[in-house]
DNA sequence: TCTGGGGTCCTAGGACCC
DNA sequence: TCTGGGGTCCTAGGACCC
């Protein structure tokens, strides 16, 4: 029995949501900007063939953008994520074993065939996601992820394959590894893409070959299992059960600078307000806080500041944790200094059921239940009536600071007044 | 004018202990 | 006057991912 390793993915998933979703945009180039509209975080198909660069600030691309007809989209979160759950869910009845990734990837185990072709399986899978949700995905198929993730990238490539690649049933696999760029292999980012060109060692094929002692002397244990991936012996397992999160931040640029302390302290307060919202999802509570902010990198004098401290009683109540994290803004705040960007984190989560009591501070199991009551309840009003139904007062009413989202599309999957209507 | 957000893992080095 | 070595734990920072 012979097993493979799939790596499937959605390609250009925010975009093919909105696609998906508003048969107007089907076929047309169309982009969607990160948060507060800042940089172009995904193209559709259309968009990328009329040479719009990932990553390019909205400001810079405006134009261009215009010139050629593109559509532009906010960002919505909310739809992708739901997008995201209806794609794994049928990913993982058409497959053995399913490793979640990330928001539009998955990671499967599969046995090969008798005849070890694959290619039937994944045409069919390609079809019913195509016919179910709209989405376009492509399959890569190796020994491993590294080498999944090759043929992935592979299977995006080359228009003849039609979305398939399958590294095991290639001809000359290393004909094909030579053509993926040192960048764009898995696990090398910038710094080590850099440090491999300045060697001659220039593609995936290359990397794969060179002398595993000088690859393990800059880049460590990764490098080296990155190597052996790409190899083709399996080091990295499919890990189908998410571990908790160690930590959860919320950070969010403000759509203009700010300059005072109090604006600040609403921009924590609201971070903090979310980021319990979160904690209460995950079953965890934090025992420690980190709040920041910052200048914009872009601009001379850049300025960056956090400040921390440890909860007695480990929490994610959102009055403690505003009470712990607030007494800290004075700490961060400067005035003068045009701040672009803050945060909140928490760190050092527990699970909730993994109840800890602090010898000093005993706390009143009547009065903790209380609590817990009326922050189930807050989260059940916000999610039936929308987010801020019940709002913490230290947030501030409609801060002008708040991102900016001017080109959002609608949000059919997860907001009543946005399904489509079909006239009879 | 305007440049995202949320994570993980690994390593080096300091603090501390015996 | 002489001032070791080995271990653990924690933190900060680097690098990478999507």
């Amino acid at each position: 029995m012979v097993q493979a390793t799939a790596l499937i993915d959605a390609n250009n998933f925010y975009a093919s949501c909105e696609q998906s979703l508003d048969p107007a945009l089907q076929g047309k180039p169309v982009v969607v900007l990160s948060n507060n509209d800042g940089c172009i975080v995904a193209r559709s198909a259309e968009a990328r063939a009329l040479g719009i660069a990932m990553g390019t600030p909205f400001f810079q691309a405006r134009k261009d953008l215009e010139r050629l007809n593109v559509v532009v989209r906010s960002s919505n979160y909310a739809l992708y994520a739901d997008m995201s759950q209806r794609l794994m869910s049928l990913l993982e009845r058409q497959t053995e074993e399913l490793e979640i990734y990330s928001i539009d990837e998955a990671f499967a185990r599969l046995t090969r065939p008798a005849d070890g072709d694959l290619s039937h399986w994944a045409r069919h899978l390609r079809a019913h996601i195509k016919h179910n949700l709209g989405l376009p995905i492509a399959i890569g198929l190796g020994k491993s992820k590294g080498q999944a993730k090759l043929a992935n990238r592979l299977a995006k490539g080359i228009p003849d394959h039609a979305g398939l690649f399958d590294l095991e049933h290639c001809g000359d696999p290393d004909r094909w590894l030579e053509t993926i760029a040192i960048e764009d292999v898995w696990g090398i980012g910038r710094r080590l893409a850099h440090w491999c060109r300045s060697r001659g060692i220039s593609n995936a094929r290359e990397l794969r070959d060179m002398p595993t002692g000088t690859l393990k002397a800059k880049a460590g244990i990764v490098g080296w299992r990155l190597q052996r991936e790409l190899q083709g012996h399996a080091c990295l397992p499919l890990d189908l059960a998410p571990a908790p999160k160690q930590e959860t931040c919320v950070s969010r640029s403000f759509s203009h600078p700010i300059t005072t302390l109090e604006a600040l302290q609403e921009a924590i307060a609201t971070y903090v307000v979310r980021a319990a919202e979160k904690l209460r999802r995950q079953q965890q509570r934090t025992a420690a806080l980190t709040i920041y902010t910052r200048t914009s990198p872009f601009s001379p004098g850049f300025y960056s500041r956090a400040a921390s401290t440890r909860l007695d009683l480990p929490s994610n109540d959102t009055g403690a944790l505003l009470e712990a994290a607030l007494p800290l803004v004075p700490r961060i705040f400067q005035p003068h200094r045009q701040l672009a960007k803050a945060g909140v984190l928490m760190q050092h989560l527990q699970d909730t059921n993994h109840l800890q009591h602090h010898l000093l501070a005993p706390c009143d199991p009547e009065e903790q239940q209380r609590r817990e009551r009326l922050m189930t309840t807050i989260d059940v009003l916000n999610r039936r009536y929308g987010n801020g139904t019940v709002a913490w007062a230290a947030c501030g009413l409609s801060p002008s600071w708040m991102m900016r989202r001017d080109r959002l599309g609608r949000a059919c999957t997860t907001r009543l007044s946005d399904v489509p209507v079909v006239q009879a």
